[in-house]
DNA sequence: AGGTACTATATCTGTGGCAGATATATCAAG
DNA sequence: CTTGATATATCTGCCACAGATATAGTACCT
């Protein structure tokens, strides 16, 4: 029984769309217009993501084994039986951390470039 | 005469490509086929550039005003006439800083998620 | 009770970037 | 002068993403 298909690596470099799903997952479980509000918040409105990126990325992520649907329920009364709860699968976690890790190297590589000093910025025009 | 068209946040986020692209260009100078090279080496043959992607992503970052074409030539005997060189323009550079904060931000995030610890890690496989 | 706005999921289509193949030409080495 | 690396350019197929559209349940107001 395979136990694993592919390495976290093979997934890399994730999309914008699919990184922020999981973040809004590491938390845990949430439903998908849960996963849109948390985003839009979160980036300060700057970032939207539509009915059609969320969905399909959903789906196709599913696929990938990156996450998964939850049968889990939270309340009986909080909940709405619309909603479809998902959840990151121990190889969409590892995925994440690998895609994060390659993240930080390229700030590491553009730090050591002076390209940024820190997190401190202004615009200097 | 507008000196601004775009603020540098409009273009994000940057596509992996071009993001190298820009990393190749910090040092200086480069032509095309240098760019290829840095890439694969820098990432340990992990990321390897094909010419569609690189030239493609070239045309689209000038057309952008991301980068432009240099006419200055490195030395008679050390050139090749085939070259085209490329250079960061002011706005490349403003686009990779705030490309760049972006990903500190998520970084970050991620951080403060205990998803990463910091830059310690361990290939478990 | 009925209307309206929000919540929630799903699909379809157009656009655009990326990968791999192909093409062409020059340079360096044997 | 032939071979392989250097160097640039284009073309095609694939796939993710964005926005529109569809459908329906929920919550609140009057």
């Amino acid at each position: 029984m395979k136990k694993e298909q592919r390495s976290p690596e093979a997934f890399l470099p994730l999309t914008p769309a699919v990184l922020h799903i999981m973040l809004a997952l590491v938390d845990g479980e949430r439903h998908g217009y849960s996963i849109m509000q948390e985003v839009t918040l979160r980036t300060g409105g700057k970032v939207r993501m539509g009915p059609g990126t969320l969905y399909g990325s959903i789906k196709r992520m599913i696929a990938d084994g990156l996450i998964e649907e939850s049968a889990e329920r939270p309340d009986p009364a909080l909940d709405d039986e619309r909603r479809r709860y998902y959840r990151l699968t121990n190889l969409g976690q590892r995925v994440m951390r690998a895609e994060v890790q390659r993240l930080e190297q390229i700030v590491h590589l553009a730090r050591s470039k002076q390209i940024v000093t820190g997190s401190e910025m202004m615009g200097g025009a």
